[in-house]
DNA sequence: ATTATTGTATTAAGTGATTAATACAATAAT
DNA sequence: ATTATTGTATTAATCACTTAATACAATAAT
């Protein structure tokens, strides 16, 4: 899988995104390092600055921790994994419901509308 | 209903969303007229040009039409309004589709999750 | 015809966020 | 002890967006 931005939404978001899709999806599984900020920059073609924004999400979400010189660690604890993105899915699904009802629609017809797509 | 705000999205978004639930619930029934754009301006203690913009997005969608001297009215049209909502719902319900795939839910887990709130 | 009322366009000021440049800090490796 | 590698902090440049100030345009009302 290779990056790839658009220009919608900030470059360190689409990198905090798809590197947490690449965690939760075995690409970088639990307890493996990381490739350091400056490789990873490099890799996305990005400043490295922008980069550890995006690590430093990543460490928001319980998903990875930061070693000062042996380089940074994809949590091992499953659990926690699984509840950053239980987490991150709450916080969309908060979204939405709260932007369906200022449509005017209840929460049964949000959900419903939902499977009619 | 009066207008309130919080500052975590543009004033003119929270306005043009206000006036569109207010049309939706009919505070400003179909083929009435709106309060000039100064007016409403006054009312929700907002620059003109502020207020201006919301209600060109609210025209965008189709849920009112502005007539050089005569003001500003809502649209007639019944079924605009209800195509307008349902235009808006399907932009949201695409939204979160797509921030679910991006956290490895199908679309099936994120119609399943949404009931589980 | 004039005036008042309305919507609109233009321009600039303000604000905050993103990104970049650079320097610093900690520690594993040697 | 030194060095190389790594993460982090600080500061500034850039940029986009929001908001405001002001002027213009159209037309209903008189």
């Amino acid at each position: 899988m290779d990056w790839v931005f658009t220009d919608d939404r900030p470059i360190w978001q689409q990198l905090s995104q798809q590197l947490t899709r690449r965690i939760l999806t075995g690409v970088y599984p639990p307890g493996s390092k990381l490739p350091p900020v400056r490789e990873l920059a490099a890799q996305a073609g990005v400043n490295p600055n922008t980069m550890q924004r995006a690590l430093a999400q990543l460490e928001q979400s319980g998903l990875a921790e930061a070693n000062r010189t042996a380089g940074r660690l994809v949590t091992e604890d499953l659990q926690a994994i699984e509840r950053a993105r239980r987490e991150q899915a709450r916080q969309i699904i908060a979204d939405y419901l709260r932007a369906m009802e200022e449509l005017g629609y209840s929460f049964d017809q949000a959900a419903a509308l939902l499977k009619e797509e």
